[in-house]
DNA sequence: GATAATCCATACAAAAAAGTATTGTTTCAA
DNA sequence: TTGAAACAATACTTTTTTGTATGGATTATC
């Protein structure tokens, strides 16, 4: 259960561009600079990012990279799908679940599927909620955001029992 | 973030051992064949497993495995740990902090790791308190658990915030 | 325009993960 | 005591991921 490159290096990236002010780009050499990365490496990542319609370019000479949206508006479920370029992401956590339901032995009975749907349903809620702006502010209020989902999840939760 | 084959086909040949009723013991071939995996393959994660101290095996034919604690007293965090043989797991989410701190290009100030930290706490009590019997009752028990440990992860971010 | 700096795209190389094969050791049972 | 069935260990192959390199297109500036 880790984190890919492309995720972790690509959401950097991308937060670099959330503190970018309005109007302004950030360029692949400019970005590689901040994180520590070859500037081949950062231009792959945001190609995915593009592509993606999450980022928007500026091309030749002084051009460079700006969210497309504004960052409050970009959820960091977006941009790890989007660096992921759909493969598996959120909830369909594993590999029992690649969408034929051949690829999954026993799919009706999984011993461990409903373990991974409710810790995924967690992970799927948190980066859903969470935005590229809520990262770069101070680690206090990302701690009362964090509860506050955590708090709702319990709650949905609760109503999923009722439910049934 | 995604899970890894070891993991998952690990964490599932681990579960028919739960199953398993006292001084019994499952075959590689048996588990390859309630799993649809191949022998080989099973082979390599209960090896883990055994190396781990999970699991007790006996040898020559007739032989097996069986857990070497009774499945409540297992965790799906021990399980995982063990075929991830020690790499990365956790609250070790995120490749800026494989132990040396020169990995993590800001380490002092990275832009993801409170969002990563926060995440992987959570998955981190969810993993250490679920147990391999827990994953061979019905799901509603299973829910039912969940939301109580993160009902709980809940509390503990208040007490955090008190303290600070 | 020419030039340089940038994005765009894909191809390539290296490393890691996934999965298989093989060889050896143990032990039951005929 | 011999053969078969199982665990033990490691080597090997294939696939995926990670990261680099290269050639082309675009545009500001001189």
């Amino acid at each position: 259960m880790n984190v890919t490159a492309l995720e972790e290096y690509g959401l950097r990236c991308a937060v670099q561009l959330a503190s970018l002010s309005e109007g302004k780009t950030l360029s692949a050499p400019e970005i590689a600079e901040r994180e520590g990365l070859s500037i081949e490496y950062v231009s792959k990542f945001m190609l995915l990012l593009k592509r993606a319609e999450l980022v928007r370019t500026v091309r030749g000479i002084k051009g460079g990279f700006a969210l497309s949206r504004a960052p409050g508006e970009v959820s960091l479920k977006e941009v790890l799908d989007a660096l992921n370029g759909r493969k598996k992401s959120g909830s369909e956590f594993c590999k029992s679940f690649t969408g034929k339901s051949e690829s999954c032995v026993r799919f009706g009975s999984c011993s461990i599927r409903p373990f991974w749907d409710l810790l995924s349903g967690y992970v799927e809620e948190f980066t859903s909620r969470m935005t590229l702006a809520d990262l770069i502010r101070p680690e206090e209020e990302i701690r009362d955001k964090t509860r506050s989902i955590a708090s709702d999840h319990v709650g949905q939760m609760r109503k999923g029992e009722m439910r049934s």
